[in-house]
RNA sequence: GGGCAUAUACGUCAAUUGGUAGACAGCCUCCCUUACAAGGAGGAAGUUGUAGGUUCGAGUCCUUCUGUGCCCACCA
């Protein structure tokens, strides 16, 4: 089989997708093992307006990795998706198609021809973000895919809301909230943005005191009181004005009356604590119905709420006529006007402003006075703290500083305003009678039932879109609160002692069936942005709690932003958005995948092409290795035997490393360290496997054997095809370790590799067609660990790098084979733990076709200082067979080294290079006092750590060993290293 | 105003409970060697923002200052 020369992500992509849905391969019910535990998450619904950003392709990664890890580790795994119906942003979408599609509003066709219009664009737009998230690769549950307002989730929002009303948990108010006059809705204060002006204005109106006999007797009544103010149309609205009590100034003015002018009202001057003396003037007017603050001290004071707008923030018939009907800030600039005319308006500061703006249409939102649903927060408030403080539930990963955000912020929880003025969403089930009693009830029949008569009006209102969010951790497994979740439980033999014969796949028959509720809540971890903490994971964490008495997950794994190549927030305005599903064009989706999750957790990052491409050539390599195996795969197979039974120091030194890096792999993933789990496959594949084993290996498998009838050449091809089945296999392992991170590109190579089967996979999927994606994820195993070995290859790995440098250092060709000698010193002797001079022997030995190779030598002597022997291994032709077998002599004395040679040193041993006539001295020398001096400058350090006695017993006894081998190392090296320059000289 | 985070090689970022500072890209030298030029071999490059402190030992812990960023509250 021959694959093209690079790698082309897009194919690899078209390929799988499709196959792996209609396989079933991404439901849980492909497990067939019925005692496997299970592992599920649920996705962050993505509004259906959605469009796939950067924070989703990177959020989604981390789920995908972790959920097609578990599910290759046999686990039941459940990834549930879904969408959100974003209330505000679809009802903008409609209003604006009515708009420009036929020059209409939304009142122009009422609600029901509205709200079926905006189910219609549902439909037909709202699977965008759907479509995008297969081209990830994501391994959601299709089949489970899940809509806030599904008829089981709707009806799960309005027996939620029902109980948490007779409960005392959702009670109607009036309360100053904040009106967005655009989108004509309530905004929670979570959905309020600030925007600083610097063009602000801070007016001073002079209100005139009512004169009477008193004042006008009094020296120390002024004739005006001064306030300052940002919103001097809000005037038409004052109550009252108010001091500071202590504010000896204002003394005699308290209980005065003030002429409010434009109008014909008097209003009070009262003293309140809220006013700071030293700000201003010192006095505030007071508008109970346009202000929160002002709102307080109105309840306190007993004051007229004087509501002065329309929903649209025009003013109404109570601004007075002259105002009615004008904008706001129309009114504005009329009510400064008047104030001049009237000679009242004192001064106009410049001042910086910061305005409350809604999020989403950025119109500067308005305070207002309105009647509105709040959800009660104090007892879910406790629960979610008890939750934090005693069982660390949530645990955020990172933990800092999300858990004291988190704790702080419900422990300063304000209640909820659940209430939108939409038509889009869950229209709240209250309903009124003609005398404005409510009836709370789950459907309008019942409704009729609790008051008796059927005429009643439904709230107009709908609920926040965050209200059915929060129940997403459980309403999604089809508790919709028609059956109780407990009585299920107790039929159903959930955990333990499941007999033989009862063992039933679960179903999934929807409805209220709570199979999945049992089997897949709590969730084990949610993954999601620090932008709805609070929005959504306290909120989650509360419901659930509260209606199925469950954790809704027990970690929260917060991602940081991904920030444009400017360091700022992506955003429109700022045109510094990058497009993924234009990266996944560009780079392949794999490449995108693993760059993201190269990202530490939740660390924010400035987007970087560079990187990405990296990872774009990091799947090209790993296409190129898989390549190169697939050339020399004749006979070859997976088969695992081939590395508990290798038997060479090469073999198990890359055996030994896949095994340490499937540990670290998994033990970063269990701690969600995503990026060190990058980290080590990037290693692995790219150093280990493709930069050293299969250059070690590659003469051996692709060397061609002629005839076969020869009994030499027949084992030679046995051992051949050995060889060729081992770094298959290895490969195969390394590409179910990198699958979660890139599974296109791993699937597409799998497919590939000879004789793999769905015997291959977990045995939880044997039945199932074969797929990467179902095969057991490597773990590590005692079998294929090889410490010593490992040490070995570090020796010729580390002969080959030192002969490479020095022919680098003096520019030998390529092509020229050097000598190299190989003089040994005493290490061994002061330090037992490291390898012998016998040994080292061997390893070159055993390895020296490898290393004559790599380093391109013609000859390697090794001079063995302990018995005073030498060895030199050299190819040489044979005259007979006319091939290149190995000479080895050994000598009965030391070599010499001869005096101009490159040389260098290893622990261990002294590397030199015979270069006649190349020596430059005067560099060697040079050379030579750079190493000493390095050595030297680590020596004195260690040893001066050493002698401390503090060190010596405070610190680990290992990190103690470990020093003192290495300065052994130094001084070992060091004195070799003073010999040759003593001898340069 | 309150709370929090962050500052590491020109750049983008790592460094798991404090234990000899790393990766990629860029740069310099060399090589189109039959898996891969999206490649290979080698090299240079950091007083970890500042000033102190704790410790045998600090990028990591504490404090100061400076820069940057985030969150919350308030802003008459």
């Amino acid at each position: 089989m021959e694959l093209a020369t690079q790698y082309n992500p897009k194919e690899a992509e078209e390929n799988h997708y499709q196959k792996w849905e209609e396989n079933g391969c991404f439901t849980p019910e492909i497990n067939e093992n019925p005692n496997a535990e299970t592992y599920s998450i649920v996705i962050p619904p993505p509004n259906v307006t959605g469009n796939l950003h950067m924070g989703h392709a990177l959020q989604h990664t981390i789920m995908d990795v972790l959920i097609r890890r578990k599910r290759m580790q046999g686990y039941r795994t459940l990834w549930l998706p879904g969408t959100d119906h974003a209330g505000i942003s679809v009802q903008r979408k409609v209003a604006e198609q009515l708009r420009t599609g036929e020059n209409k509003t939304p009142l122009d066709i009422g609600r029901e021809e509205f709200v079926r219009r905006a189910w219609k664009w549902k439909e037909e737009y709202g699977n965008t973000i759907t479509e995008q998230m297969r081209r990830e690769g994501a391994s959601v549950d299709w089949s489970r895919h899940r809509f806030t307002m599904d008829e089981s989730l709707s009806l799960a929002v309005r027996n939620v809301f029902c109980t948490l009303y007779e409960e005392g948990w959702i009670y109607r108010g009036l309360r100053i909230v904040n009106w967005c006059p655009n989108d004509k809705t309530v905004l929670s204060d979570l959905e309020v943005k600030e925007e600083t002006r610097k063009d602000g204005k801070l007016y001073y109106l002079k209100y005139p005191v009512k004169q009477t006999a008193e004042t006008r007797a009094s020296a120390s009544v002024p004739k005006f009181l001064t306030v300052a103010t940002t919103r001097p149309e809000t005037m038409l609205g004052d109550t009252a004005v108010a001091v500071s009590p202590k504010d000896e100034r204002y003394k005699d003015l308290v209980g005065q009356t003030i002429e409010l002018p434009l109008t014909n009202r008097e209003i009070p001057i009262i003293a309140d604590e809220y006013v700071d003396a030293e700000f201003g003037t010192g006095a505030v007017k007071i508008t109970p119905a346009h202000d929160p603050n002002d709102y307080l001290v109105g309840t306190r004071h007993d004051l007229p709420q004087l509501l002065i707008m329309n929903d649209d923030a025009t003013m109404n018939a109570e601004a007075g006529a002259e105002f009615e009907g004008l904008d706001r800030f129309v009114a504005r600039k009329k009510v400064i006007e008047k104030f001049e005319e009237l000679g009242l308006l004192e001064k106009v500061d410049d001042y910086e402003i910061t305005l409350p703006i809604c999020e989403r249409c950025k119109t500067i939102v308005e305070p207002i006075l309105s009647d509105q649903w709040f959800v009660k927060m104090d007892e879910m408030r406790d629960m979610a703290l008890d939750l934090i403080k005693n069982e660390g539930v949530p645990h955020f990963s990172p933990q800092i500083p999300n858990e004291k955000v988190y704790t702080t912020w419900l422990e300063n929880l304000k209640d909820w305003t659940i209430s939108r003025q939409l038509w889009w969403g869950h229209q709240i089930p209250a309903w009124y009678d003609k005398d404005g009693n409510v009836f709370v009830a789950k459907t309008e029949e019942e409704a009729f039932e609790k008051a008796g008569t059927n005429e009643l009006t439904q709230d107009q209102d709908v609920l926040d879109t965050w209200f059915s969010s929060g129940l997403w951790a459980f309403s999604t497994f089809g508790w919709n609160g028609e059956s109780e979740p407990s009585a299920v439980a107790d039929g159903l033999s959930s955990d333990s002692d499941i007999s033989d014969n009862n063992l039933q796949p679960p179903t999934n028959a929807g409805g209220s069936d709570l199979s999945d509720l049992e089997e897949f809540c709590p969730t084990d971890v949610l993954v999601t942005g620090r932008d709805i903490i609070f929005l959504w994971v306290s909120r989650m964490m509360m419901l659930t709690k509260k209606f199925v008495d469950k954790k809704a997950f027990e970690d929260v794994i917060i991602t940081g932003t991904v920030l444009g190549a400017d360091g700022k927030p992506m955003s429109k305005s700022r045109g510094n958005g990058v497009d993924p599903i234009e990266r996944f064009d560009k780079f392949g989706v794999d490449a995108t995948r693993i760059y993201l999750a190269s990202i530490a957790t939740g660390a924010d990052i400035r987007w970087n092409d560079t990187l990405i491409e990296t990872y774009r050539n990091f799947a090209n390599k790993i296409w190129n290795a898989t390549r190169f195996c697939l050339m020399n795969s004749e006979g070859a197979r997976v088969d695992l035997s081939t590395l508990e039974n290798a038997e060479s120091i090469a073999d198990k030194w890359i055996i030994s490393r896949l095994n340490k890096t499937a540990e670290e792999v998994n033990n970063a993933l269990e701690t969600y360290a995503f990026h060190i789990a990058v980290n080590k496959l990037y290693h692995f594949f790219w150093d280990d496997f493709c930069g050293w084993y299969i250059e070690l290996v590659k003469d051996e498998i692709s060397k061609e054997i002629e005839d076969e009838n020869l009994n030499a050449n027949e084992s030679a091809k046995k051992s051949q095809t050995v060889a060729r089945s081992r770094i298959i296999t290895i490969l195969e392992q390394a590409l179910r370790l990198l699958h979660p991170f890139m599974p296109y590109l791993t699937e597409e190579l799998w497919q590939k590799l000879p004789n793999t089967s769905s015997e291959l996979h977990n045995s939880a999927y044997l039945n199932a067609e074969k797929t990467i994606m179902l095969c057991d994820f490597p773990k590590w195993s005692e079998k294929l660990m090889f410490e010593t070995d490992e040490r070995k290859m570090h020796k010729a790995l580390a002969v080959i790098s030192r002969v490479r440098n020095l022919r680098a250092t003096y520019n030998i060709k390529h092509s020229k084979l050097v000598n190299v000698l190989l003089k040994f010193d005493k290490l061994h002797e002061i330090m037992p733990t490291t390898l012998s001079n016998d040994e080292l022997v061997d390893i070159f030995k055993e390895n020296f076709p490898q290393i004559a190779k790599l380093a391109k030598i013609n000859k390697l002597s090794m001079i063995n200082v302990d018995s005073g022997i030498s060895i030199t291994l050299q190819y040489v032709l044979d005259i007979k067979t006319l091939q290149y077998v190995l000479d080895i002599k050994t000598l009965q004395y030391s070599l010499d080294i001869p005096k101009s040679s490159a040389k260098t040193q290893i622990p261990g041993a002294l590397v030199a290079l015979p270069l006649e006539g190349l020596i430059d001295f005067e560099m060697e020398r040079e050379r030579f006092k750079a190493q000493i001096n390095n050595l030297s400058n680590e020596n004195e350090k260690l040893t001066k750590q050493l002698s401390n006695e503090n060190f010596v017993t405070k610190a680990p006894a290992e990190k103690v060993e470990a020093l003192q081998e290495r300065v052994c190392e130094i001084e070992t090296q060091l004195s070799a290293l003073n010999q040759n320059l003593e001898a340069l000289k």
